[in-house]
DNA sequence: TGCGTACTTGCGTAATATCGCAACTACGTA
DNA sequence: TACGTAGTTGCGATATTACGCAAGTACGCA
């Protein structure tokens, strides 16, 4: 595997991120996480309006990032590939780790500061 | 492992997402995926002005996606987690992998348009 | 054919992001 | 202390993105 990427890689995956940079489609790639769903359904978990969701599905399936499928009355969609998942979830947890050291750090220092505090009053 | 997100990770993420929904920030990325290097260096690779790249760079240092280390007159940045480069690149594959693909049904297709015409014309 | 459901699209407004310029801080050295 | 190098920050102009509303298309069913 490749380690470094070029310039038309950067381009790409610029684009890439930027069709999940926003806190809605996110919630719509969570929610396509399991199963396929209609546009309806994903309004509704996203809590956005039908016109609203649509419009983002419609930007993340032109970038690649989910498929339509079209059944009866209504529209089907999924993430395009499994490793978009994988990825998300590694990313979860590298920034769920993050956030353990910040707490740790952040309930250890106040003792610190209360030490220093004592050091300079005695 | 978990599979599903909550509501609080799908904002995360998004956030996080956005750190590298630009070609710029990308480009940074990249220049800095083997070793930390300085904000003149990161701007020269990134083919940018200084400032750009610092205000690139803050946004990056905010979001926690690279820590930045003081060393005499410069600032050298560095990626925080070696697992966003790993995410990266699975991401990578997966889109070039759908680059390919979509090259091949490109170069299979007019030969169908060929063929569809020949029939239509014999 | 007419009606209802499901979704999409065009357009105008509002919110955000980006970038350059100029001014500013921090550090080392003569 | 004065000067040069390395970065950062504030601010204004411009570009991009997001969202709602209204209108439109597509499909199934009576």
């Amino acid at each position: 595997m490749k380690q470094t990427m070029s310039d038309a890689s950067c381009e790409m995956l610029g684009d890439f991120f930027a069709t999940f940079a926003h806190t809605t489609r996110m919630r719509i790639f969570c929610a396509l996480q399991k199963q396929s769903k209609t546009v309806t359904e994903i309004a509704m978990e996203a809590g956005v309006s039908i016109t609203n969701a649509s419009q983002h599905l419609r930007l993340m399936r032109d970038r690649g990032a989910v498929i339509a499928e079209k059944r009866a009355q209504s529209v089907f969609y999924h993430i395009a590939d499994p490793r978009y998942i994988q990825a998300a979830i590694m990313i979860r947890e590298a920034l769920h780790e993050r956030l353990r050291h910040e707490a740790e750090q952040a309930a250890v220092r106040p003792s610190r500061r209360r030490l220093a505090a004592a050091t300079q009053t005695a």
